[in-house]
DNA sequence: GTTCTTTGTCCACTCAGAGGAGAAAGTTCG
DNA sequence: CGAACTTTCTCCTCTGAGTGGACAAAGAAC
């Protein structure tokens, strides 16, 4: 199949564009409703849009107590690909045009192995997909990354956790291998987009999604808009200090939050505890399985383990306290909490939210929920592909 | 002189007004250059903004070459007033319509005396104002107040340090006494509003100013507008936990920035190290004032007093601890320092930035400027004259 | 079948804005 | 000083986006 290659050409075919992808097939008269554009207009500006291919007819919709209306979709061949790296895994998903997840894979991998090796994965995870007859080809990609990234270009900048990769042209050379548009991001904030349209924030406008994976970070939305920073590193919380004289951290400082508490500490702090002697429940764990996780961290609690349960306690406290500093600058709508170690669940959250309305002030907290976030290992990717079609779906 | 009532139009006459208000004088052929009309629009529109009286013809220009051309201006009779509300005194300034202060008072007050007895003391300021001949009356008034406000209203909202605000509205009986259009906000984001157009952020786009006056506070700017968070409290950090079971702070808990420096905290520290003995210099100076205020801390400092500077330093370390935090989760491109401790200068600042650029990661300091304001006790004024016009040089 | 409702198309009209011609008012240079 | 060039500003025509109403098509209600 050809792929698709026009744009809108202007903001109000943009608009049906984006009023479709949400919304799903319509027809004229429902799109008129939600557009503020008299019914020749918007009818002029739909043909074109049959006229591109990037929407197709649909059939008779049921009548609503008159003439039955031609419905209108977006064409169900677009595909868009979505990829979530991780520090620790990928995570590939396939799209139609409505952002319907039509296939999804994920596997181990070590984003420190640098990105060609990783190219390589993600390009083969793609071609699986691609070969399962899900897709013949991509009308765009979006890719997400866990570090800084300079989002004009496409391009990760000085990424803590991934040497290697400074630098490396991923939007280009993605864009060159996949020959179809591809924007770049990090990690966190397509996260937030993902939660933002898909899942738990769909009616706030500033709000936060504190990502805790293997590190830690969090993607900020005001007015409705990611929020970046100046130089693409907004949103990175892990080297907070959390704990005055704490642990040592990998970035040089003592008592960073992440190095209190994120995926890679809890497992660190478990199997001290467990050599220790501190908890035969994990100890046991650390014996069956060769090491532990925070998915034992978490086995380990709900089995009642004290010493679990301390962990994670301890961790959202110091969680909490870093998200309370937050809470107090930035006066949310909204915190969302996601990423790997969601699995710890209620305990982790209560923790968090104990702490966080301690600190803050009434006027911060009075109206606000904490919450965990309501897609999963999913966010990611649906992220990714949202950003690419907000591009695509934009006037050229 | 019967004030102005007429509002621009459309988005062209907004534009051209707020290209007079920051650029004085021009022809219209210069402001062909910066808008992207053609000549005859362009020509339209600028005689129906001199119809409505917002725009007076300004003579004839030097030629630049060729024919001389007739310059416009806004009307030099229209008049904006500033009121900046702090915790212990009051400015008032008058504005023309290009934002230059025309008069400037400032008077001591205790915002806890309540909104009838403030009201009145801006009221017979702004008097005197006119009575000066500064003005005849008002085209607008911006005024700020120091605690968080619900913007659209212009309603204060749970202020802790003004008690008796909470719901008064400020908007309307402002607006109702001087019989002109008032916007209300928080005083700090009016100085960063201040900064952003007079001062040291012009060029900015996201950037924080942090007011350390008798509390302490943080105007955010997002993609060049003020952020004000979901209740209108964002940027209210001087409750942010600086010090771990530190001081027993107003709030209810311990260890808030606001707690261990700020106008009122040094003021109150530096009294307790006179009285243990502890600088003969303060003790000199309490006991010639009675009492010892930020401005003597600054002044046995710069005398050599080491005691004074150690209390700079401790503060500064403090809340650099705070920005720091700050400067990695929003990654500004500038960070300023103003309020009435600025008259500390550079031995706070180098203690500030020492704390930032220790504790935050590379690539958000890496570009970093953080500096004091440039407005001095003017930024508020200027800020809130700034607001007004904003509104008012805004599509009706 | 008649009447009412909803949907979609067609067409005439309005209006913002572009762009060119040309007049007005200067400067520069031989 | 006069001719040629420049800049500014006005006027007039033309285009194209968009509106709104008339009308046809298709179904529901009675």
């Amino acid at each position: 199949m050809r792929r698709m290659t026009a744009r809108p050409a202007n903001a109000h075919q943009a608009r049906l564009l984006q009023l479709l992808r949400d919304g799903g097939p319509n027809s004229r008269a429902q799109l008129g409703d939600q557009v503020d554009l008299s019914r020749s207009k918007l009818a002029v500006e739909v043909d074109r849009l049959l006229e591109t291919g990037l929407v197709v007819a649909d059939g008779l919709a049921a009548s609503r107590g008159g003439r039955r209306s031609h419905n209108v979709r977006l064409n169900p061949e677009l595909r868009f690909l979505g990829v979530d790296i991780g520090a620790t895994s990928v995570d590939v998903a396939v799209t139609n045009a409505e952002l319907e997840i039509l296939g999804h894979i994920n596997q181990p991998m070590d984003v420190r192995e640098g990105p060609v090796a990783v190219f390589e994965q993600v390009l083969s995870m793609a071609a699986k997909l691609r070969a399962s007859g899900l897709a013949e080809g991509f009308d765009g990609a979006g890719i997400g990354v866990p570090g800084p990234v300079r989002f004009p270009e496409g391009v990760p900048v000085a990424p803590p956790i991934m040497p290697g990769w400074d630098g490396f042209p991923v939007r280009e050379a993605l864009s060159q291998e996949l020959g179809c548009p591809v924007m770049v991001d990090n990690d966190v904030n397509l996260m937030a987009l993902g939660e933002q349209h898909a899942g738990v924030a769909r009616t706030q406008h500033d709000f936060l999604v504190v990502k805790i994976g293997t590190g830690i970070g969090c993607g900020i939305v005001v007015g409705g808009e990611v929020y970046r920073g100046t130089t693409g590193s907004a949103g990175d919380i892990g080297h907070i200090q959390a704990v005055p004289e704490g642990r040592q951290c990998a970035c040089g400082n003592r008592g960073c939050l992440e190095a209190h508490f994120s995926g890679a500490a809890l497992a660190r702090d478990a199997t001290e505890a467990a050599q220790q002697g501190q908890s035969a429940e994990l100890a046991n764990r650390l014996e069956a399985n060769g090491g532990l996780s925070a998915a034992d961290v978490a086995a380990a609690a709900a089995a009642g383990d004290a010493t679990a349960l301390d962990l994670i306690r301890e961790g959202g406290r110091s969680t909490g306290q870093v998200i309370a500093g937050l809470v107090s600058f930035f006066n949310p709508g909204l915190v969302v909490i996601g990423g790997g170690v969601t699995g710890l669940g209620h305990n982790l959250l209560a923790a968090i939210r104990t702490q966080v309305y301690r600190q803050s002030l009434p006027l911060a907290t009075g109206n606000l929920p904490i919450v965990l976030g309501e897609l999963g290992p999913t966010a990611g990717v649906i992220g990714a592909a949202r950003l690419i079609s907000d591009h695509l779906f934009s006037p050229a």
